[in-house]
DNA sequence: CATGCTATTATGTATATACATAATACATGA
DNA sequence: TCATGTATTATGTATATACATAATAGCATG
């Protein structure tokens, strides 16, 4: 018995992810059951259900009532990344932030945008265009469709010292969203705001969120070249 | 009293994520303790807990210990990606999942390479280049080096039929990585593979794994142009 | 033989209770 | 005043117990 004391799911979880990292258990196995392992560790079963869950939630176990618990197969590895507020992610850099208004428009928004946003094709939306800076050079371009017919007090805003971006997070819930992460070359309008060659390959975070059964805003983040988002898995 | 109700976990924190949406506790606000939440609620402190622990997973709530549990400011998304299987990842759109083999070597890698893996720059790995294909059309480029020193077995595989990507999966566990996505232009290399133009804009995620302090692998995955990485938030 | 009922089983959850731990506030002493 | 110790407080965790729920297997019935 190679167990003495895992009194604490964290131990219990140790112990199992051990066992799954040295092929103990391999992907696709089936695993003891909770009251089988909280035997074994000495432990209450509340303790390895908590343990269990918890892998489970990160991906490496998959568990269904009365069929049991096995080691997720393929090993899936989520990727969790932090969707900040621009100006925090440049200053967690160390670097200087800064913010240019681009543009700032009242009018009919391109059909795909109105789509998305599931409003008339001839209703007249905002759109913000904004520069955000890190240490003076172009960090990120923010192009950005607002929902007024769901959030009016944004045309009361001029957005020219606060951010689209920011004040939004500030005063409009939202209780969804979808995001999406692509490549595109850049445009010359991108180009000239970016200081980058036309055509130079961006990254582009689409968003689009919604309060409940109403659509908010519509937003592509496009970052200068050579901008990577990283995280641990 | 708007409560009768919540006897669950689920339901106090649909309650309490009600309120964060409804403004009725603000970004930055800090909310009742547990004690105060279960007497409300009428359930247990532990009822309480296991909803605000999970907002708090989630990144929607802040808790430290004394201080009590705030609502996060600003609201931080966190974006989670599948990464799986290549495979699996095309079949699940319903299409004919292809692979071909482009290149396979065994040589001194790049220093950017080598410093990745930690290894020697004169160390000799094995390289291996391979194309995903989705309904026969370039779904996806992959560029990989594999750690020899550490997983020998990789050199007896010839990745012919089943992909690098699937056979390390199956067979070398790995406890930690890194992952980065960016946007890259196409070299010519890449463009002749992915059947587009040179300098197209390309999605790339970059992996590197490790098994506790030994590297198992470091990948490129070039997607075709237009490709997007979508979730939920 | 197909269909539907039932028992079984493993996970999922709720509760009271107890104690652990971290962080703050307050008091105390040099 | 400053440092240090101490009490307080909110979250964090472990436990036994009980019951809920989903999925399966096996049985019975038409």
């Amino acid at each position: 018995m190679n167990v003495q004391a895992a009194q604490t799911w964290q131990g219990v979880q140790e112990e199992v992810l051990r066992r799954i990292h040295a092929r103990e258990w391999k992907p696709g196995d089936l695993i003891p059951n909770e009251a089988e392992l909280a035997k074994e560790f000495g432990c209450a079963r509340t303790t390895v259900n908590r343990a269990l869950r918890s892998l489970a939630d990160g991906g490496l176990l998959e568990r269904r009532r009365k069929a049991g618990t096995r080691v997720a197969a393929p090993p899936v590895a989520k990727a969790t990344l932090n969707i900040a507020v621009i100006r925090h992610e440049v200053e967690d850099r160390g670097a200087r932030y800064g913010y240019q208004l681009a543009l700032r428009e009242v009018r009919a928004a391109p059909t795909h945008i109105s789509a998305a946003l599931g409003v008339g094709v001839q209703e007249r939306l905002l759109h913000v265009m904004a520069l955000h800076l890190s240490n003076d050079a172009p960090y990120a371009l923010e192009d950005r469709w607002i929902n007024t017919l769901h959030v009016p007090g944004a045309l009361g805003q001029d957005f020219r010292s606060v951010s689209a971006n920011e004040w939004l997070l500030q005063n409009v819930p939202y209780t969804k969203g979808e995001i999406a992460f692509a490549a595109k070359p850049a445009t010359a309008e991108n180009a000239k705001h970016l200081n980058c060659p036309e055509n130079s390959a961006l990254l582009a975070v689409n968003r689009l969120t919604w309060d409940h059964d109403q659509s908010v805003t519509a937003v592509q983040v496009l970052f200068a070249p050579g901008h990577q988002m990283r995280t641990r898995i």
